[in-house]
DNA sequence: GATGAATGAGCGTTCATTCAT
DNA sequence: AATGAATGAACGCTCATTCAT
């Protein structure tokens, strides 16, 4: 009866937004399938009926999560990508800056560990997360380096059909920090630089 | 009844590694959590009880089985490092093409996949792999790059800091085999030469 | 708010009555127990929770459906058995043609088949329907055959004690439709004409 | 240790029809959708995972029921037909007899109840049961009439073509005696009678 | 009265593990 | 040692019912 009465309606967070906090912060901690949509209710504070009126199953959840990860990154990219009158090379860098920062250096890393470990089970999944993930990332990639090269930029070499490999420390940063951290740490921003170094070495080298 | 007690462990193919061996291919096959024991025992041969007789449990069974895998690669890594005694630009080639050849060329394909994406729960596991073949892998790069440069035939640069760098390709082309492989293959042999080639353009520069 | 209290009343094209409906071809197509409130809800344009404004619980609901559904056919019968100037058999054979066409010809067969189903559920509602629909029913075929053997137009037999057995065929064609009618149709109309004409052989016959 | 140890290996009463029974009791008593598994179990003292042992799914035990209770009569029935010797009415008595015995004056009853009431959402189940019963049991039926017409024991009527006709105080015997036994019983002996009585009467009139 | 988001008990099914033989 | 029938806890999902607005 006091103002106070609901606390929750102030800040009213979007119980969409709190189910996937809470699938986040879960499925990071126990992998998908070990994960009970019992604890990802109590965690969000709903009840697990709650969960579906948000989203149809578990592997939904899932991709909701994956969604709601990866759209910011991949919309800061594009427009990067978009709009920026930077040269070639400054533009790599300002990519790799940002993934460093972005990626790496937030619990998207974590993430990424789960899609990459619990996806090959759900060919649903995989296929949604290479569509709307991977293609358009590696898109950027290969878009930069076209550029580069069209530019007089960049040299013309297999790195352009193969944007795989500029991301290829990805999944091993990834994996290192998930599994090996505690007894051999990894400099991931140093890891990450010298890469850099070895493309643009490629790059721009006069063929 | 008891003086046969000695000839039946003669007689046993090693049941303990029949076992083993089953549990190896449906783990590949369908990874830790969706494995099932049943399965295990009827591609072993057994009753599923007298899998409880070896391992204690699942978990162990998996770890028991982990632990197992990567000798003989490794083996053959270090005869050809040992041995080789050709310059360091052929002694890489030569690694690449072993591991394109031994590692992504047959299932072992599978079982590293198996191993990243199950590790993380196992962490003794982790600790194990790191210690008998992730460093001892690593190990050979660097040794490989450090007599490069000693001999001048390699520049000296972070790559020898970071042999991680130079085998990022391997978790990426094993991921993207296994989760992207129906809709979006990769061609494994050219992206692994267009990493070597990468690399070397790096190591030969004169700086 | 209040003035306007009686008026609401006039205006709804009372509401009670549109969930009833809705109920009724809810429950008709897919039985009390795979039926769902909300699609109650959706075909009476109402909100879930108006309908336990009306009705207490789903039983409550199928209840007060079951009861209201049989009253327009059994008038029908009673005017017609009432006011026929007929022969005995002609009136049997008009009450056979009514209940072919208005019976078994119509969606009523599966309000017949869904009351059949589930009635034994619902002990009250079973009393209410052998009070109010069956033994009036059975009365009517009794009063047939009772004028019949009183005018001399039909033999006494034991089928006056017995009327079920004149509507014996209604249930069975009526499950029959339910149940195979996909892989094994039945001829309604001359499986009911067939059994007429056993009802008429041993009525007719002089004894 | 003593000989007594194990009461239960005494009988021994093959699980499976420990199971059997449990689920007609349990189905008859709450019909197949609201019955469940956990009873089922319970009532035959086995754990729940033990039914899926024997039944695939409570829909393949609703089969296994049927086909239990069904078997032994259909198999009588067969024999029946298949050697006697009796003319044609005799053996349209015995069938009726037998009928009313085995399958009226038993607890099949009630499984033909639920079965009628339940076969209809289970697309499955109601081409196993007519397969299996109702067309070997209507079979039998048009047999002997056929017999008894190709004997010029029976005349050839419509009835040969609707041997439903004959099995029509069937449903409605179980039904009434399901539903409304406890305030309107029948006599289910003597309409039984007197529907094979309206039978004789058609098929021994000369045409 | 009317709404519909939220609830949470309930169910069929699975499978790692046990244990009497 | 070896078996495999039996166990029962666990899980994803449903849906009748409630209740704050």
């Amino acid at each position: 009866m006091t103002t106070m009465k609901r606390e929750r309606r102030k800040e009213a967070p979007d119980k969409r937004e709190e189910i996937l906090n809470a699938a986040l912060s879960v499925f990071v901690e126990h992998g998908f399938g070990a994960s009970r949509m019992d604890e990802v209710a109590k965690r969000a504070g709903v009840a697990k009926g709650t969960i579906y009126l948000y989203f149809p199953s578990k592997e939904e959840l899932f991709k909701g999560l994956i969604e709601n990860v990866a759209s910011p990154p991949l919309e800061a990219l594009q427009t990067l990508v978009d709009t920026s009158d930077a040269d070639s090379e400054q533009l790599l860098r300002t990519m790799f800056a940002f993934v460093k920062r972005e990626l790496l250096g937030t619990e998207r890393r974590q993430v990424i560990h789960l899609i990459l470990t619990e996806v090959h089970r759900f060919p649903d999944v995989a296929r949604f997360y290479y569509e709307n993930v991977v293609s358009r990332a590696l898109g950027f990639l290969r878009t930069i380096m076209e550029r580069g090269v069209a530019r007089g930029e960049f040299r013309d070499c297999d790195l352009v059909r193969f944007p795989q490999l500029m991301a290829a420390p990805l999944p091993m940063a990834v994996f290192w920090s998930a599994i090996f951290e505690p007894f051999a740490p990894l400099d991931v921003d140093r890891f990450m630089d010298t890469h850099l170094d070895l493309l643009l070495t490629k790059l721009k080298v006069k063929s």
